[in-house]
DNA sequence: GTCTATACTTCGATAGAC
DNA sequence: GTCTATCGAAGTATAGAC
């Protein structure tokens, strides 16, 4: 269980391999799919092959995490520098691929101690990132931060969307359009009171 | 795996005493540790009890969110019969026990086909009724159902307590002073509002 | 009607071969 | 530096004893 052992180089190609083979198989059946046997056999390789390049299958799934989480800050960053920001972040957290990610990683740190205070801490940190940077696209483009707290918007967009795309995975879409259209039109009004503090 | 065999009777207090300890497990540590093993050693029985009550493990787990939507939905009426429904429902909503209960469900059916279905439909069903529910209590109290649509009410108040526990697991909490602030003053302005268009 | 002995599968992880 | 043979623990489920 996890003790001192040779890993194989973080450069390896094969070890590249497993990560990409894990990340696919939590968008498509859950951090739960994600065994060591299941991961070789997506990425066509030898079951032992994980325990030769991660110690134990939870730095597997970090390093699944490290990478979504540096990907999610680029298209975020992107996503900010529109004219109208919200919109834009709004449309990141709808996108499929980014909920379900962050559902699994979510379950993951609920479920397994190992990883808890890794996850836990990353987002918290990602969490306050995300607010002051969100605080600083608004103030840009001339939105008031006051009336229209970064810390709120960026948590409710968060809760909404996952939670949404939880139960849509299960067919579930009572209220959720007139959900969506609320978020929508909400995020209208915000935007479309842009620059009138200024005056 | 599940085929035709003798099961015990359903009246059994063995098998109640199998469903208790599944329940708490779940609170406890999630779905996940939900094992035939674990079950029977938290209710000091032998492992092999849990597949004569109960075809496979789903089963159990199934019998687990019967009896806990039942009970939902007695305080669920409970709270709604409050002179301040809105508040009464929130905090049945962010009562620990129900939101972890709401996050094991949901991350079950999302990683178990066998009981997908069966979850999804009767969550389903259970958000309909809820809804109407909620469209009763707040047409008694004089609330505009037109102004807050009692689906939306009910889709936020579900989302935003159940990530924020989830999160609150894990020690994160930024971010949630502010949206719980929100939350309540929301539902005092709405609640204040009550027998406004009457007149 | 109630429980147990047992089969079979899959898991994580390690020690050692190339 | 890379991969493989193999162990032990835990999982679900069944067939059969009382």
């Amino acid at each position: 269980m996890a003790t001192q052992r040779r890993l194989g180089a973080e450069s390896s190609r094969t070890r590249a391999l497993l990560v990409e083979a894990a990340e696919l198989l939590v968008q498509e059946e859950g951090y739960v799919a994600v065994s060591a046997r299941r991961v070789a056999s997506r990425a066509d390789l030898k079951p032992q092959l994980v325990h030769y390049y991660f110690r134990t299958m939870d730095e597997l799934l970090l390093a699944v995490f490290d990478r979504f989480a540096q990907r999610f800050l680029d298209r975020q960053a992107q996503a900010l520098a529109s004219a109208r920001p919200l919109t834009a972040l709004w449309d990141l957290y709808t996108d499929t691929f980014v909920a379900v990610i962050v559902i699994e990683f979510f379950a993951l740190a609920n479920h397994r101690a190992a990883v808890r205070d890794k996850i836990a801490g990353a987002t918290e940190q990602f969490r306050i990132g995300q607010i002051a940077e969100l605080d600083r696209a608004m103030r840009r483009v001339g939105i008031d931060v006051v009336a229209y707290p970064p810390s709120a918007i960026v948590m409710l967009m968060m809760t909404i969307s996952t939670t949404m795309k939880m139960e849509s995975n299960l067919d579930i879409e009572h209220g959720h359009a007139e959900l969506v259209a609320l978020v929508k039109r909400q995020i209208d009004e915000v935007e479309a009171s842009a620059g009138k503090d200024r005056n």
